[in-house]
RNA sequence: GGUUGCGUAGCUCAGCUGGAUAGAGCAUCUGCCUUCUAAGCAGACGGUCGCAGGUUCGAAUCCUGCCGCAAUCACCA
């Protein structure tokens, strides 16, 4: 019998035994884990039969109880505690359990199929005048790894970023190294391209405020001075001859660009996260226009008297929105109705998306969202906007042109380093040669880094102190990472066959508490998907982990008395190990075989 | 001001489709390496679950109001 079918099983003869007993009728029975102070594997919750049958809880709970064990197999014995049934569970079911899945290398996931769902996921999708900082670390891990728990619950994905690669955000870059980049190049410099480019950003933002200051000292508003300063009004001729296409200028932002995309790649890399298909905003800016003017046709849409479009969501709860400028040319709304229309052309398989975007357009998505459903797209009710809350430092916000900003890069070369000295504190890693001291460096420093924003929910902010580093204790990424690498050392001891079925054997506390554990990896990964939530695997792993130290720690599982407590300590072990490394494997997150 | 999200131990977080005495980690303190890796285990200390009402046999969890923090409410992206 497989593990979901035990509270089938019990809620069809709790009811069997209401109407036995008490000839009484019960619509749902209410189930719960046995918590730890009580003896039990799980629990009926009667209270609120008791307004069904009148009476004493506790002789009630009796009679339940008494009847559950007669014809129930798999129940053994039973106390009662107020409303609470509290029902042990034998042995053989959970060792038939394990069975089933000992040798299932995907155990927890659901496999694709020709009928699965579709889904896209966005994310990542940066400017292309700067390089990636912890802000959007956070959101890559979270787009990668709700990404692979969607494939692991049985959807089919895929992945995709837009990239927002032009507008006047590039302009400024562009023209601060023409006026003060005497030529320099990555290779000239040995710079990463994207810090390369990004420092120009910050240039032209120093020249920028320079310019503003001398015109206000020269008598001007400031306002006026923050609109009229010529560096930037230079730049916007520099997006207009873009748009028109003057070549010299295609040709810089071209050059430029590619730049900042090698820098990303590198960065990308070392995060570990991937895409199977890129859009870029210069070529979808102008999309979305002929859905415009089909939308004013169906009457979606109005007019106003200048000629801009726009929508009346107000019965929605929202305000109007407009979706075309009076002269014609797209907004942001605009582009965003076309580019989802696009995807859907371009994958005509598709009946969802998933756009991972910080909080702060959480608006904007209802909006697109709301519009996408009255232009009567049907793949529109499957839309979701995996918002995330903001990483802020002690200092306040990150902001890339004033330099407050934790550099992806950086950051996690530092994580790797700190994992670098604590193992060479440990000194555990006789035999190991400098480079497999440095991968495993990094796989730490990275566990480390992944986890700690992982396991937070996606809505909540975070607040990163670079002062103090991330923790290698507790409930961290080393920690859980660091008893994967206990487990492979026992399965290198363990010289002997232990492939072979298990049927019989005493079950130890701790092994129950493992087995239960294991119980509900597939129903974690379905939730996880369900609340695009990685941090419901975080927590799910970690809980596993723990109550696997508590068991290595207090049982012997080579040095075992009997040789099929040994055989299954082994096995069960060796399970263990392989559930964490798919959780980790969920979350981006590798597992080592040494630390 | 309107809308949305958040508020749980000194700090970082779980728990939130209502259930037993609200759980972890960090920090502080006590034990445990001649036995499978001590990045560990066992334990102690620590809480008016923002405040006030309401619904319920039962509320951290649901509803209402208030307070605090954040985001947003642009022909910016």
């Amino acid at each position: 019998m497989r593990f979901m079918d035990i509270q089938h099983l019990l809620s069809a003869k709790v009811k069997e035994a209401f109407s036995s007993i008490f000839n009484a009728t019960l619509e749902t029975v209410e189930f719960q884990p046995t918590r730890k102070d009580f003896e039990g594997d799980i629990t009926v919750v009667f209270f609120p039969m008791l307004r069904v049958v009148k009476g004493n809880p506790q002789q009630i709970g009796q009679q339940l109880g008494e009847y559950l064990v007669e014809h129930v197999d798999e129940v053994v014995r039973f106390n009662v505690v107020k409303g609470f049934l509290n029902l042990v569970i034998a042995d053989e079911f959970y060792l038939n359990f394990f069975n089933d899945i000992k040798d299932d290398a995907d155990f927890g996931s659901v496999k694709v199929s020709d009928d699965s769902d579709v889904v896209m996921v966005e994310y990542s999708s940066p400017n292309t005048n700067k390089p990636l900082h912890l802000g959007h670390i956070r959101n890559n891990l979270l787009g990668y790894s709700v990404s692979e728990i969607l494939k692991a619950s049985g959807k089919k994905v895929y992945k995709t970023q837009i990239i927002n690669d032009r507008g006047i955000h590039i302009c400024k870059s562009m023209l601060a190294w023409q006026r003060f980049g005497n030529g320099e190049t990555p290779e000239s410099t040995g710079l990463k391209g994207d810090k390369l480019v990004g420092n120009y950003y910050v240039a032209f933002d120093k020249a920028y405020k320079a310019e503003i200051e001398e015109l206000v000292a020269g008598g001007m508003d400031k306002k006026q001075a923050e609109k009229e300063a010529p560096i930037l009004l230079e730049a916007q001729q520099m997006l207009r001859k873009w748009e028109s296409g003057d070549e010299e200028t295609v040709a810089l932002w071209k050059k430029m660009n590619q730049w900042v995309y090698n820098g990303f790649e590198v960065t990308y890399k070392n995060l570990g996260v991937d895409f199977d298909s890129y859009y870029y905003e210069s070529n979808t800016y102008l999309l979305g226009k002929d859905v415009v003017a089909d939308g004013l046709e169906k009457g979606v849409f109005f007019k106003k008297e200048d000629g801009s479009v726009w929508i009346d969501l107000s019965d929605e709860g929202l305000d109007e929105k407009i979706v075309l400028r009076a002269d014609g040319t797209a907004v942001y709304m605009t582009q965003d109705i076309g580019t989802a229309i696009q995807r859907v052309k371009d994958h005509p398989d598709i009946n969802g998306m998933v756009y991972t975007v910080g909080n702060e357009q959480d608006y904007h998505f209802k909006v697109l969202f709301t519009i996408l459903k009255k232009l009567g797209y049907d793949w529109a009710k499957q839309l979701y906007h995996l918002s995330y809350g903001m990483v802020d430092l002690p200092s306040g916000k990150m902001k890339s042109r004033e330099g407050t900003v934790v550099d992806a890069d950086d950051l996690i070369v530092e994580m790797a380093n700190t994992a670098g000295e604590i193992s060479e504190e440990l000194g555990k890693l006789e035999g190991y040669s400098e480079e497999e001291k440095q991968s495993l460096y990094r796989t730490i420093g990275l566990g480390a880094l992944k986890y700690y924003i992982l396991k937070v929910d996606p809505r909540k902010r975070i607040l990163f102190n670079p002062e103090e580093s991330v923790d290698f204790q507790g409930n961290t990424g080393p920690f859980i990472q660091y008893t994967y690498a206990r487990i492979q050392s026992i399965l290198r001891k363990a010289g002997f066959d232990h492939s072979q079925r298990i049927s019989s054997v005493k079950v130890h506390e701790k092994e129950k508490e493992l087995l239960k554990q294991l119980q509900l990896f597939p129903e974690i990964i379905q939730q996880a998907a369900a609340n695009y939530s990685p941090a419901l695997i975080s927590n799910y792993t970690y809980d596993l982990v723990k109550e696997f130290n508590s068991f290595y720690q207090n049982v012997s599982i080579l040095g075992a008395e009997d040789e099929t407590e040994k055989v299954f300590r082994v096995q069960l072990s060796k399970k263990v190990g392989e559930v964490i490394q798919s959780a980790f494997r969920l979350l981006g997150v590798d597992v080592p075989e040494r630390m």
